[in-house]
DNA sequence: CTGAATGAAAA
DNA sequence: TTTTCATTCAG
């Protein structure tokens, strides 16, 4: 007896309109090739599975604008002008997540089971990529603070009244935990679309789904399938049949689907309709992606003015020649396969700057960044990379393109789309810097004319 | 309305 | 520390 959980009416925001974020993003261009993080320094050992060489941004956020007219579906019981709380960045990402369908419907449907896929690929995700939803999440709540200056989080607390602990303690639904984990693993490895699909397909065919119930209740084909979309084994065919059917009765599942979050290169041979590169959030509308670099090409460096510049063409050639600023955008804008480089060691960050990031929400030591070096260096990493972002972000202002985001059915200027700072930190404290193309501008700006 | 995830914010 | 509620939608 799920005891009164009524339709409480909530006063959260007594006052408020009710809002509809649609944020366009503005510029965009479907730059999408795939972009590489750095190729970890040696790692350990039990680190979290980091991504191949070749993956990367999992989810590169992109803009378009929403079918305005779809949300709204089920507001249930909130009074008219509730106002949402500011999404944090999972909810982000998880949005992210189900709008570009990344995993597709074939493989699961539920959406139970979803978030765990979901919460499994966020704990894999690169630190680097995840500090992207991170800065998503503090600039949503930057606009949520403008758009709604007293809105004050007020939980219900009516609600979990009632009976004590019962609120957390229900976790019944057989979850097949191994599945939601290779499906995790099989995203970060970078598997998308129809390789996805496949390879799911594949694991499905031997594994026994595990499923783990409350009471260890012995667990029918049925039941199962009550949780999870997944293909139940040979044990009922009805239910396999069921499930065929779609993959009989429809059409192949539109390829686009999944194309959509992995714009990576194999995807968009085809050009496909402009839209198809644009993924969006009902709600919210992330920057624009960021644009694909490699690691190889450029870099920054510090020995006469405040940066000098060179080129490494790649890890083996020694530095080139140190070329102007100008070009460097130049060519940074020009080539598919380069990245910023920044060496941060002049500004003596290296071991005195050793507090938690921000980045990392638990409190404790963050999980070791791709460095190995000594414990310091960690830490070092992430005040770098925060660093980094909060200067950034100091400049954001600079970047020239604002976006224009609808409120309720108002229009508002917005503060500057977030960029995203993709930093990772080498052993030679080299920040290297995955979009540079959106950053630099503003970055550079910020140093004064000279500098472009 | 619930579940399922993570995380911000409040009690 | 514990609870709500942000997203999402099948069940």
């Amino acid at each position: 007896m799920p005891a009164a959980r009524t339709k409480g009416t909530r006063r959260a925001g007594e006052d408020e309109p009710q809002i509809v974020w649609t944020v366009p993003l503005e510029p965009t261009s479907d730059v999408d090739d795939p972009a590489t993080f750095m190729s970890p320094p040696p790692l350990d050992d039990d680190l979290p599975p980091l991504v191949d060489p070749g993956t990367v941004f999992l989810f590169a956020p992109t803009d378009e604008c929403p079918p305005a007219s779809r949300k709204s579906a089920h507001s249930k019981k909130k009074p008219d002008d509730h106002i949402p709380r500011p999404p944090n960045a999972f909810i982000l990402f998880r949005s992210s997540f189900i709008k570009g369908n990344i995993v597709s419907n074939e493989v699961e449907t539920n959406h139970s089971t979803l978030s765990k896929i979901i919460g499994m690929t966020w704990k894999n995700l690169p630190e680097t990529e995840r500090a992207r939803w991170h800065a998503e999440a503090k600039w949503a709540l930057k606009e949520h603070k403008r758009k709604f200056p007293q809105y004050a989080f007020r939980p219900n607390q009516a609600r979990g009244k009632g009976s004590t602990a019962k609120r957390k303690v229900r976790e019944v639904g057989p979850k097949d935990h191994k599945r939601c984990a290779k499906i995790a693993e099989l995203l970060v490895e970078g598997k998308k679309g129809q390789e996805l699909d496949q390879a799911i397909q594949e694991f499905d065919k031997h594994h026994v789904p595990e499923v783990v119930t409350r009471f260890e209740a012995p667990l029918t084909a049925r039941m199962y399938r009550r949780s999870s979309s997944a293909p139940v084994p040979d044990v009922d065919d009805s239910s396999r049949a069921k499930k065929s059917r779609s993959a009989s009765t429809q059409p192949p599942t539109p390829a686009i689907s999944s194309a959509k979050a992995f714009p990576l290169s194999e995807t968009k041979l085809e050009a496909p309709p402009a839209e198809s590169f644009m993924s969006s959030f009902d709600q919210y509308t992330l920057s624009p992606a960021p644009p694909s670099f490699d690691f190889n090409t450029f870099s920054f460096d510090h020995p006469s003015s405040p940066f000098s510049v060179y080129q490494e063409c790649d890890p083996l050639s020694q530095p080139a020649s140190p070329m102007a600023t100008g070009d460097i955008l130049f060519n940074a804008a020009q080539s598919n396969h380069s990245n910023l480089t920044i060496d941060t060691s002049f500004m003596g960050l290296d071991d005195s700057w050793s507090c938690p990031s921000p980045l990392s929400s638990e409190g404790s030591m963050p999980a070791t960044p791709s460095h190995m070096g000594s414990p310091s260096t960690a830490y070092t990493s992430y005040s770098i990379q925060d660093t980094l972002i909060k200067s950034f972000a100091g400049h954001f202002s600079a970047y020239p393109d604002s976006c224009e985001s609808q409120f309720a059915g108002g229009v508002y200027e917005a503060e500057s789309p977030p960029v995203y700072p993709t930093f990772e930190q080498d052993s030679c404290s080299r920040i290297h810097m995955a979009n540079p193309d959106h950053t630099l501008s503003a970055f550079m700006a910020s140093l004064g004319p000279e500098y472009l």
